[in-house]
DNA sequence: CGAATTCTTTGCCCGCGCGCAAAGAATACA
DNA sequence: TGTATTCTTTGCGCGCGGGCAAAGAATTCG
């Protein structure tokens, strides 16, 4: 199985970092998923079409259920995706950080948006609109093929996420949802790899499909063991050995 | 949320009709996902890309885990589209009839098949290699685009996959997948609507995420109530509203 | 046509993990 | 600094449904 190879390239920018305009947004787009491979003058043409927001910690970003109008690209801070089953409950799809994106669907005609992003901290996004994507996508049609990409990635990893939730025990799941978050948002320390966006037992349990008391159970049990230290809204993996011998455990 | 509204308006192919050399080709492709809203000579130009091959029933079309290779549509008879998970699960994502394709990702470099596709019936499906379907999205960026819409359907539906099997008993699922199987792979009769493929408990069990013992209880329970009729892998709806009532009930 | 194979049915036991309760601890805010 | 709020921890009971067993029934094949 391939990955989106940018995700190991992307540079990443600091959390911690207060939110200022950053320069270089082009660095960012010709690093990204959507727009690797376009020409300087492509990557200039892209930019000019889009327009900057800010948002505040905690501020909706795009929510589920809307029409889909516009895809959002984050030039700095994080935002977590999440979307609400019809019984109430809440299930974290990813988080994403500077260079990630979501709401490719706004250049196809009448979707609606399958999920909500929350900023985390204060952040600033580039968004196109809709229609606009769709003509850049119909001029320059590596954007519709790395758009092509993207999904088919992201409907990996759901087809995945769907056969863990079959097949593996809690435990298991939680392991493998502590090294995604440790691959897509850690920040390597002395004592381990930070996940370096605030992490409650709540969040983990929707992000891997329990609740937050099975998770504290397994985290109370790891930490007694030395496999990850944490704090309130925070978990540092110290051993990423042990939890991939817990991910791939066979029952 | 919005459907591929294509299926709705896709020509049918009966499965009894023998396999035959079926024209018009070009009418499956202009009706298909894939390749709709290419114009006549842009449908000529793909149609003369490909190949045509033919399987048996019981055939392998491609196999999860082979370098994909190819794309391929179905032009008639039917195909099963499965995953084994580590464990050696198997989980039917989906059936595929005239105008369905799959392997869209053979147009990525580096990827290798998610699923495996075999054909039910004595099928025959147009393929085209990966690079050639790339140049084709280069050519003509629709192509792309519809590949693009197309993969964040399949995300939308697996999305939804996720969130019944993380919150809803095993009953509401398999109502659930009737209703889909009813809309994707249904025929109208007097008495309701036949699923109009082979369809063991073995097999609905694997498209609900659940085991065969499970569906035969539910199976026989609704038989008895009339909602639906069945027989040796083969299941027939009569009451679709009532399955409704049952997939939608809440906790 | 009979034997073999495969699919379906029904009973029943067991275990995973959910969910509720009842705290304790950490953090935020006035 | 103290109060309020939110998050975390631990105990425990219960139920859904998986899975095994043991058949019966339908279909395939020789």
């Amino acid at each position: 199985m391939v990955h989106d190879g940018s995700s190991a390239e992307e540079t990443i920018y600091r959390r911690a970092t207060s939110c200022v305009m950053i320069d270089p947004i082009l660095h960012i787009l010709a690093d990204s998923s959507v727009f690797q491979g376009l020409s300087e003058r492509e990557l200039q043409d892209v930019r000019e079409a889009a327009t900057m927001r800010r948002y505040v910690a905690g501020e909706l970003m795009v929510r589920q259920g809307d029409p889909a109008l516009a895809f959002h690209m984050l030039i700095c801070g994080h935002a977590k995706l999440v979307q609400v089953t019809p019984d109430g409950h809440q299930v974290l799809i990813r988080y994403a950080r500077p260079g990630h994106s979501f709401g490719l669907r706004s250049a196809l005609s009448g979707f609606e948006y399958s999920l909500s992003a929350e900023a985390i901290d204060d952040s600033r996004a580039l968004v196109w609109y809709g229609e606009v994507l769709a003509q850049l996508m119909e001029r320059y049609s590596r954007i519709a093929f790395n758009g092509m990409r993207m999904m088919t990635l992201r409907n990996v990893e759901m087809q995945l996420r769907y056969q863990e939730l079959l097949t593996e025990p809690v435990e298991q799941r939680v392991a493998q949802a502590l090294l995604r978050l440790s691959n897509d948002m850690g920040q390597k320390t002395k004592e381990g790899i930070l996940i370096d966006v605030p992490l409650s037992r709540e969040d983990l349990a929707e992000y891997s499909g329990t609740t937050l008391y099975s998770v504290s159970r397994i985290l109370r049990q790891w930490e007694n063991a030395g496999v990850v230290r944490t704090g309130r809204e925070r978990v540092l993996v110290r051993s990423q050995d042990s939890l991939l011998d817990i991910a791939a455990a066979t029952i």
